[in-house]
DNA sequence: GAGACTATCTATAAGGG
DNA sequence: TCCCTTATAGATAGTCT
């Protein structure tokens, strides 16, 4: 059998590509790579950051740690802090409510995880203290183990992120219904393609960036 | 003349850099990779990019092409301006959104478990290849596999009741909401972009990318 | 369109001025 | 803080599945 033949990575030219199936390869590819390289930004130096990409064809990628959300009202300088006696206070009962049952299963699972990965700690050591079985130290070992944290890791912060999540859910309802009533509209609405706004945060990334092949998920197609 | 002995570039692990002035270099160094990275998808693949980073000492440093502002304004206006009129829609788009995420978040997590898990088995199929290294036939291993699959059944049932407490969250919201709304406590937010920040748009990169050393002038030290 | 595979190209960790 | 160098880790163009 011979060798696969191939190219290898070949030099290109910093300029709009032109062929259609060739840019929408690359656009993917390094549209990942920028957000792999945000994600490990924020890690490393534990800085926020928030990215925004539109496809050519309108589609929306965000990237965000926290979340672009709260880059943005950064950025745009203080956004107005909710009064205290706004109605956000009423629901938060209701919101904890549901946010609870969903943390306490999370909470079960980072438990199983955080056990896990102490097994896997004392292998470790274990592994260290007999150098002898050299195939031990084969990255496979290794890597589950890091892995496991990165899935620890991931998991604290999905925990977070449900608390996020569902105080977005709940902004958003009272914003759009603010805006509704005060345009005095409620029975009116139109077909635009609300096609959800694809948004990824760190979480994604830390844990698919220690996948095999250093692929994220977070991307379903859509160009 | 001994030939200049160098280290050369070490792998290093993707966590928080503790050492100040380490990480100082490296937040300086990936940016701008990180906005060259930007600035090449830009042209390449003619699409828009923003990017907000928030140093560690709070300095924001941005990237946009065209520009940033008016990335975030449609970004924003691409939200919640759709449905404006239409407060259900609204609501369900936005949980789905909220839902999409969480569940992507645990679809990547539970990827991870599972290759985890697969990792587990190889090793088990060696390790039965292998019985010499009988310390390997240890129960522990074998526990934090069927250990990891109960995790992965966890996962999965965490999964299903994501989108079951999004709905009654949301129904709650809207429920109190109306309520508050009637009682006509509420505040409009509105979005001003105004703020001093560095900014830098493709143009920039692309002459400073092009420049001997790679370095672009929109960053003027300070961190 | 998303993955996988390689040969190459590019980014960057260290270290020194 | 910036600039430079070296060696290497990491990203990715081209191709096929």
């Amino acid at each position: 059998m011979a060798k696969k033949p191939s190219m290898g990575r070949q030099k290109i030219k910093i300029q709009k590509i032109e062929v259609k199936n060739h840019l929408q390869v690359t656009f993917s590819k390094r549209r990942s790579g920028l957000f792999k390289k945000a994600s490990e930004l924020c890690t490393l130096c534990g800085v926020e950051i928030g990215i925004i990409v539109f496809s050519p064809a309108g589609k929306v990628f965000s990237f965000g740690h926290p979340n672009v959300e709260s880059i943005i009202d950064r950025y745009l300088s203080r956004n107005p802090a909710p009064n205290a006696n706004d109605p956000f206070h009423l629901m938060e009962a209701q919101r904890n409510a549901s946010v609870r049952e969903l943390n306490q299963q999370l909470g079960h699972i980072l438990n199983e995880v955080e056990a896990e990965r102490k097994r896997g700690e004392s292998l470790d050591s274990m592994r260290k203290a007999n150098q002898s079985h050299y195939w031990w130290e084969s990255p496979i070992n290794k890597l589950g183990l890091e892995e496991l944290e990165q899935v620890k890791e991931a998991m604290e912060e999905l925990k977070k992120n449900v608390n996020h999540q569902a105080a977005k859910l709940v902004n958003a309802s009272a914003t759009s219904l603010f805006m509704a009533n005060r345009a005095g509209v409620f029975d009116h609405y139109e077909t635009k393609p609300t096609h959800g706004v694809v948004t990824s945060n760190i979480n994604n990334i830390a844990a698919a960036a220690a996948a095999a092949n250093g692929n994220f998920g977070y991307c379903h197609g859509f160009f």
